[in-house]
DNA sequence: CGATTCGCTGAACACATTGACCAGTGATTG
DNA sequence: CAATCACTGGTCAATGTGTTCAGCGAATCG
């Protein structure tokens, strides 16, 4: 869906400063609080926004290390690999990509010395032949999303 | 930090239904709302918990293609490249791994051709030697928290 | 052209929630 | 033993929420 100038400023705001309600947005908006109240509504309805759930840091819960597994999965093994992938806890996150019938999935650990651990779980496994790790050091971008929005809304007027 | 059991139901409630509040969520817990608030605060003062902001699905705003890039740098152009994605709305992701002195971003585009015109500008700089993209399929396992906090809090007790 | 639909405004209302307190209690610690 | 800590269960005033309403301007459509 497209969304308009009005709706990137709504999500930009909610986004820097997720504490203020419906009330306060329609005042920083210069806007009726209905119109807030009608605009959140229908973004979360159309999905552009899934919702306000926690953001939660998985090195303050004990996992600073994160890395990139790139595994080559055997023919026709995708789907328990999948299975097998969705138990684990430190997988955070798995995608399927163009190349070589390959799996991307990022991973967290306790430590240098736990990643190993976890890599040896979500690899020794039988669907994989292979995997190769990327360890992230630095993370100069977190993952972000107000400037794809200020662009989406800018892209209307 | 480590986070206790009542800490673990706690971020899962609220990641499963983010809209109850503090009220509602100490009912569901079996706790005092005091209590509820405070564990609140402290998860947020330390950092586990970074916030409420909206979750917002690239796909839903008209741009349904995710890529991940792997750069090569070339020898100290690091921060010129960061600086540089950092200004492509489309990149929501960076991060520097172990390896070649490389780089991973993730990135999205408002469809295959439009991939192209991304990577473009993405690569299309200086300090990068050498970029492999590869396209995602499907996403079997989206970002995730939950299992996590759930084997941190189990950790506990 | 006229009628209709749509989104926004500004206001009202009852109700629930919030943030801030407080004293009491049980467990743990020094 | 005394002190500290987290939790309970309660209160209070202030605020925000969900909902509804009539009015209004712009755009759409027959």
């Amino acid at each position: 869906m497209a969304i308009d100038h009005l709706d990137g400023r709504l999500i930009v705001l909610l986004a820097r400063e997720p504490r203020i309600g419906v009330l306060e947005a329609s005042r920083r908006l210069g806007v009726a609080r209905g119109t807030v109240q009608a605009r959140l509504d229908r973004l979360q309805s159309n999905g552009v926004i899934r919702g306000f759930g926690p953001d939660v840091d998985p090195a303050a819960l004990g996992y600073p290390v994160t890395a990139f597994a790139t595994l080559e999965i055997k023919q026709g093994q995708g789907a328990v690999v999948r299975a097998h992938l969705d138990g684990v806890p430190e997988v955070l996150e798995l995608h399927t990509t163009t190349g070589h019938g390959d799996m991307l999935c990022r991973l967290v650990a306790r430590s240098n010395a736990d990643l190993q651990r976890v890599i040896d779980r979500v690899v020794g496994f039988d669907g994989i032949v292979r995997a190769s790790t990327a360890i992230v050091m630095e993370n100069p971008v977190p993952l972000r999303i107000i400037p794809l929005v200020e662009q989406a809304a800018e892209d209307t007027g």
